[in-house]
DNA sequence: CGAGAATGGTTTCATTACGCAACTCATTGG
DNA sequence: CCAATGAGTTGCGTAATGAAACCATTCTCG
């Protein structure tokens, strides 16, 4: 039936040459990046990620065949007879990065003076250090010392 | 007029303890960020964004309200008598590793072999390294080897 | 074994967001 | 003064989202 809809997603890039740009065509809508997030958070099946993210469950749904059609996820058979749960792939895992940007960029300045919120932690419990982009020598980049070259 | 639906944008956070949450909440839709992008790369007028995104003039204005509203741009009087320019702010500038993130996995996943797309240089024109999450001491991390802990 | 709950969806319908094109209004530039 | 440009607005049709109800298989347990 409407199996076939599911190639629907991509008309186009919103702009061919711009990484930044496909990637925000996969992953920038509103839900996308908070699966991901809860899935390297531990989330398995559809109920996890239903609770979790309290999203509508037909969108999550259509969410997570795009994710795992663009090779974000992958569906693997429980051991018990549990349906299906979904697990990152090598491509998932590697936005673990903008993950923590988002989430760095967010414990700055999405939250007032007095407001809690979630912090990341490696395995000692110490917090994760700031990432910043840097030169090959390791001198700090920002937006106004870097620029955007056409081709490769 | 229709100055105080400007306030309508968040009805509530989608998750109030969690940052990165926030963060998708105000730069989470499909354009957001590609003029947060163009920002960085030195758009100033409303053309300037319009032409580079192909946005809809309508959706435009309201983003860059919004944008301006939460405190990512700032509209500043230009030197000639052009009406407006937008400028990041300095939070709108910390967003700047989240655009580099996005664009390195853009980079690896979303091109196919021998597709071409444009690379972020530093000033001497070389590329800038892949941005990866480190504990303090400088081993790696993964969503693996890291949790969210609540509270802070 | 059979009833009820849980899982993993699908369907329907209402609301909202988005995109396009046409229109407005204030400044220049000539 | 007239045309062109920049910066939006408005109206309207289509697409995306959300809420709630419905459905088909497993589990779960008396």
């Amino acid at each position: 039936m409407a199996r076939d809809d599911t190639d629907r997603q991509s008309p186009a890039w919103t702009d061919p040459s711009c990484p930044v740009a496909r990637t925000v065509d996969l992953v920038g809508d509103r839900w996308s990046l908070l699966i991901i997030r809860d899935a390297m958070d531990g989330a398995r099946s559809f109920t996890d990620f239903q609770q979790r993210t309290g999203i509508a469950r037909n969108i999550l749904t259509e969410r997570l065949r795009k994710l795992t059609a663009h090779g974000l996820l992958v569906q693997v058979d429980a051991p018990s007879g549990r349906r299906r749960l979904y697990a990152l792939t090598e491509a998932g895992k590697d936005l673990f990065p903008v993950i923590v940007t988002l989430r760095q960029w967010g414990e700055r300045h999405a939250f007032e003076a007095g407001e809690t919120h979630s912090v990341l932690v490696d395995g000692d419990g110490a917090r994760v250090p700031d990432l910043l982009p840097v030169a090959a020598d390791g001198s700090p980049l920002t937006s106004d010392t870097t620029s955007v070259r056409r081709h490769t």
